[in-house]
DNA sequence: TGTACATCAGTGAACGCGCGTTCACTGATGTAC
DNA sequence: TGTACATCAGTGAACGCGCGTTCACTGATGTAC
């Protein structure tokens, strides 16, 4: 798994690598990769389920709810930022694969992040400031939250590891989501947007 | 072109599929590839400079000045989604490459990307609305933007073409425009909030 | 109108190569008695 | 403590196949005079 990973973030994305190169990364003969796995497809869906078992640890571990929503964006941007540097060579098998790979790790990895989604969302409902914000809209701003985390984590893997360029993007992804909270305490109370307070 | 989009598209990710696949698909032996590309990665290079110069042309033609901020949002999911689904085999491409594909091909995707970002925020800046925030900021409003436009095509081709699901997604991707936009009619004016007016 | 030549998309044979997968095997480690 | 057997990761030869690329070619269409 470690091999595959390797040649996915230095070479090419999965479907383009040889079962031959991963055996031959991992400096067996090529038939030993049998005694691992059926095909490559079983290494792909192996390494998006391990990916994930780890990211909704993180997630559950970190127990948002706790803090005040202020300090959260920081929290967040920067927590994400960590694991994602972290774990380099997993998120970029990811983010390659979400949409190029074959079709049960697509719909494997989508599955995961509808998942966080709908946890995120679940999250959200124990803040006052959501109170009064329905289980479907605070899906919807769940996955705007998402996707802004998850297009940070493509930019983060896009400059090299430990680039200046990282603080800037954790700016702008901490100011994305504090825009998007400023939106969400203003959300279905325009007829009371005196009452709004969030961000 | 014609025959790799529709392999990219049925099949595989464009690194998957192969010279001979391609000419094969276009009814044609192997050789008289070379006739039109010198090789793959320029294949790939014209498909990606064509879409964009297409996607380009409709944006600037929508004229979003032209319109108030409240019809905005409707209408940019609609002309989007219609525009997604009218080219679908372009866009599925550009999606699966847009991580996955060769340096080249990434780095051409993410640079037309970002020219449309400075675009939009420029478009922004003729907004009464916008006009207390500045540059550096309007830019990262209109990536977050442009990153829920881009997860709205990603899911619309995601389901088959026609599904009766278009619609939620493009409910959902409206009601994020409309949340995005009334966080920037808050953005940096938390010490005046009553004058704040957007969405 | 007729002839000579240039252009250019497509042809077909051939090459060496890396591929996934099969098969019967080896040899180290763990377990039962 | 010693023997017999099971388990299992890794070996190495072999196969047929599709691959990218080379080469000299064909034949239709356009252009110059």
């Amino acid at each position: 798994m470690q091999a595959a990973l390797e040649l996915v973030a230095y070479e090419a994305n999965f479907s383009a690598i040889s079962l031959r190169r991963v055996a031959r990364q991992a400096g067996v003969v090529p038939t030993a990769f049998y005694r691992h796995f059926e095909d490559m497809d079983a290494l792909g869906l192996s390494l998006v389920e391990d990916t994930f078992i780890e990211l909704r640890g993180l997630l559950r571990g970190a127990d948002l709810s706790a803090l005040p929503i202020k300090g959260l964006t920081r929290y967040a941007v920067e927590l994400f930022a960590y694991h994602v540097r972290d774990r380099r060579l997993l998120f970029q098998f990811l983010v390659k694969e979400r949409f190029s790979g074959s079709r049960p790790i697509r719909e494997a990895i989508h599955g995961h992040i509808t998942q966080i989604v709908i946890e995120l969302a679940r999250d959200f409902a124990h803040f006052d400031e959501f109170s009064r914000i329905e289980e479907t809209d605070l899906q919807i701003i769940a996955e705007l939250v998402v996707n802004t985390i998850v297009s940070l984590s493509e930019r983060i893997l896009d400059v090299a590891p430990d680039n200046a360029e990282d603080a800037a993007l954790m700016l702008r992804a901490e100011k994305q989501l504090r825009l998007i909270f400023m939106g969400a305490g203003r959300w279905e109370s325009r007829a009371s947007s005196r009452a709004a307070r969030a961000g």
